[in-house]
RNA sequence: GGGGGUGUAGCUCAGUUGGUUAGAGCGCCGGCCUGUCACGCCGGAGGCCGCGAGUUCGAGUCUCGUCACUCCCGCCA
């Protein structure tokens, strides 16, 4: 017989009746009936029932055991009497009666239980995060991760895309998040870099003529973190085709994505139809936002005409001096108390906004409110059809500099739907968000830079860049957004020397920082680079959405708490003078605190 | 770096207007119990009320500061 086990704690059923099973695992639960006692052993697969009575001589050794300890258990496989079956576990209708036991490693008293559905501090989980791991939940959380990451793999492999690994230690880089650093101590006094992305590397590959290319990749990006957000590092998706249109990576990207979302979503809804292509202008517009949550069925609409040189002097004021105006609706909300008005119009107040307009039109149609006196017929009947009013609905008003317009009418429709009731559950909506802007000005400075990155391609190449207003050129930018989640961030890359060149100088750098930033990648492009593009969805988020939860910790195995410290690892740590002397550093940290 | 929330037993939380010995459930320890599966019943241990000042005859409760955790803003090409 095997040392420690001939099934696991979900494998016996009533087949196996009679059958001498030894199994081992750890003490989930115990029910001490004085002369009768159960044991709920437990491993990964599930739980199996195990009883021993008084008149057994090991039964104090068992009796002794603490919750959690590892136990092994040889017995011969009961049949429970029907009234006694348990449906909740797949060996319900069996229990192993305990012949003898083996104590593989006792449990002291617990930090956090295991068994049970108690919430724990989350420093206390992460100290303890092996305990918290055996918890069902967390469990499942963690088996689900890696089954989305095999599944992607294998969709990925089946695509026809190679799996390589790019470099951990890398050189810095001088775009984007903070870097974090490795001392060399071969070359005294410079540093590597962990990369924030595989970025440069993916695009290398397609110079050197691998055609299509993929990686589970580790980021390492040193920024605050959030609940979605992991300090320190995260994994990507990272692709990359050569030879390949925009359309080409959607099409790529789309089935492997929705196929996993499909896959490990249970009772969700997924739209089977091509993903919405929404370019960007068009999604600030509708939604205030460029991650639109598209389960919510509100759409925002400009009404700065309607309120232009109207006799609402707040309004038409701002407007004149460069204000716009944009409305999001409010269906059936007419009746709803006057505090449904009055809360939103404080919230919007709290967030930093002057406050929020509004009309109600009543079962009859009639304008009510503190604004619709000051709107003539015509306006009002414009606002209606603009924004496919009908009896009985409302809408509310942002008046604002575009930007803000922008931003607050997206809080606000969230919040209006959130109110009514309006988000659509239990399904997935994706969307693609194409055309993003290739560069944007600093409204302080006036100062003209990259909008997303400076690798992508922009639309309209090298004439565009030479002719155009640059705040006019879009970008061969893409995101993936589902329930208004950015999912995935990709771009058509420019390959081309010269438009690189071209499209710095736009954003006020020289062909020397281009050499000195990306001089590798821009050395590369000298001897014949394949037009390439690629994305990179990210891995935990998808992981997060398919289990339900906001919190990015709940879906990874060994997080950092928002300090970026690893409580259970205790790092980062202090290192010994001998290490720093080796790597030629010294300690300054008092101009720090 | 800024703002909000939380901090009472190992854990989850209650604690009235500032007033006697700070409570409950889970867990732990002991006792009883042969069919439970959230087993049940009886008893017990366990408290720097985050920490430090202050107001007060008296502070878990009020004020100020501070620390920890968390959420958000900044940041995240």
């Amino acid at each position: 017989m095997h040392q420690f086990r001939t099934h696991t704690c979900a494998s016996l059923t009533i087949k196996d009746v009679g059958k001498i099973a030894r199994l081992s695992g750890w003490i989930n639960r115990k029910r001490d009936h004085g002369n009768l006692l159960f044991i709920d052993l437990r491993d990964q697969f599930g739980i199996t029932q195990c009883v021993i009575d008084t008149s057994s001589d090991i039964f104090k050794i068992i009796d002794d055991a603490r919750p959690e300890t590892v136990m092994c258990v040889t017995g011969k496989v009961l049949q429970r009497s029907s009234e006694t079956i348990n449906n909740k576990l797949s060996t319900g209708e069996i229990e192993v009666n305990i012949e003898s036991v083996e104590v593989l490693s006792p449990a002291d008293l617990l930090p956090i239980q295991v068994y049970g559905k108690n919430d724990y501090p989350e420093d206390l989980r992460l100290k303890y995060r092996y305990l918290d791991l055996r918890r069902d939940s967390m469990r499942e959380n963690i088996i689900l991760r890696s089954k989305v990451i095999s599944s992607i793999r294998q969709r990925m492999i089946d695509a026809g895309f190679m799996e390589f690994q790019t470099p951990i230690l890398t050189a810095s880089s001088p775009e984007g998040a903070r870097d974090f650093l490795v001392p060399s101590r071969l070359n005294p006094g410079k540093f590597y870099a962990l990369p924030q992305a595989p970025q440069i590397f993916k695009q290398l590959v397609m110079v050197s003529g691998f055609d299509k290319y993929f990686q589970i990749a580790p980021c390492f990006r040193d920024e605050d973190g959030r609940a979605d957000r992991s300090p320190g590092e995260f994994y990507q998706l990272d692709l990359e085709m050569a030879f390949v249109e925009q359309e080409d990576v959607f099409n790529a990207v789309e089935p492997v994505i929705g196929g996993v979302f499909s896959e490990f979503s249970k009772d969700f809804k997924i739209d089977k139809n091509k993903w919405p292509r929404i370019p960007y202008a068009e999604a600030m517009l509708n939604y205030g936002t460029d991650k639109p949550d598209l389960r919510n069925p509100l759409l925002i609409r400009d009404v700065t005409d309607s309120f232009s040189g109207s006799s609402f002097s707040l309004f038409s004021k701002n407007i004149d001096n460069g204000s716009i105006v944009r409305a999001i609706p409010a269906p059936n909300s007419s009746e709803l108390p006057r505090s449904f008005f009055d809360k939103l119009n404080d919230w919007v107040r709290e967030e930093g906004l002057g406050g929020l307009g509004y009309i109600i039109f009543d079962k009859d149609s009639n304008a009510k409110g503190p604004i619709a006196k000051h709107l003539d017929k015509d306006r009002l009947e414009k606002i209606k059809i603009n924004l496919n009013l009908s009896p009985g609905d409302s809408v509310f008003f942002v008046c604002e500099k575009k930007q803000i317009a922008e931003k607050f009418s997206g809080m606000v429709r969230d919040k209006v739907c959130n109110e009514l009731g309006l988000l659509e559950s239990k399904t997935f909506r994706f969307c693609w968000v194409i055309d993003y802007p290739m560069f944007e000005q600093d409204v302080v400075t006036g100062h003209i830079d990259f909008s997303h990155n400076p690798f992508s391609m922009p639309q309209g190449g090298l004439e565009a860049l030479n002719s155009l207003d640059p705040l006019t050129i879009l970008a061969h930018q893409y995101d993936i957004v589902c329930n208004g989640i950015e999912l995935c961030s990709g771009a058509i890359r420019n390959h081309r020397r010269d438009i690189m060149i071209k499209a710095f100088e736009i954003a006020g750098y020289d062909e020397k920082t281009i050499k000195d930033r990306f001089g590798g990648l821009f050395e590369a492009f000298r001897y014949g680079a394949p037009p390439h593009g690629g994305a990179a969805p990210g891995i935990d988020r998808i992981v997060m959405l398919l289990a339900g939860t906001p919190n990015i910790r709940e879906v990874t195995l060994f997080p950092m708490n928002n300090q970026a410290q690893d409580l259970m690892m205790q790092a980062p740590n202090d290192v010994s003078d001998k290490h720093l002397k080796e790597l030629a550093l010294k300690l300054d940290i008092k101009d720090i605190k």
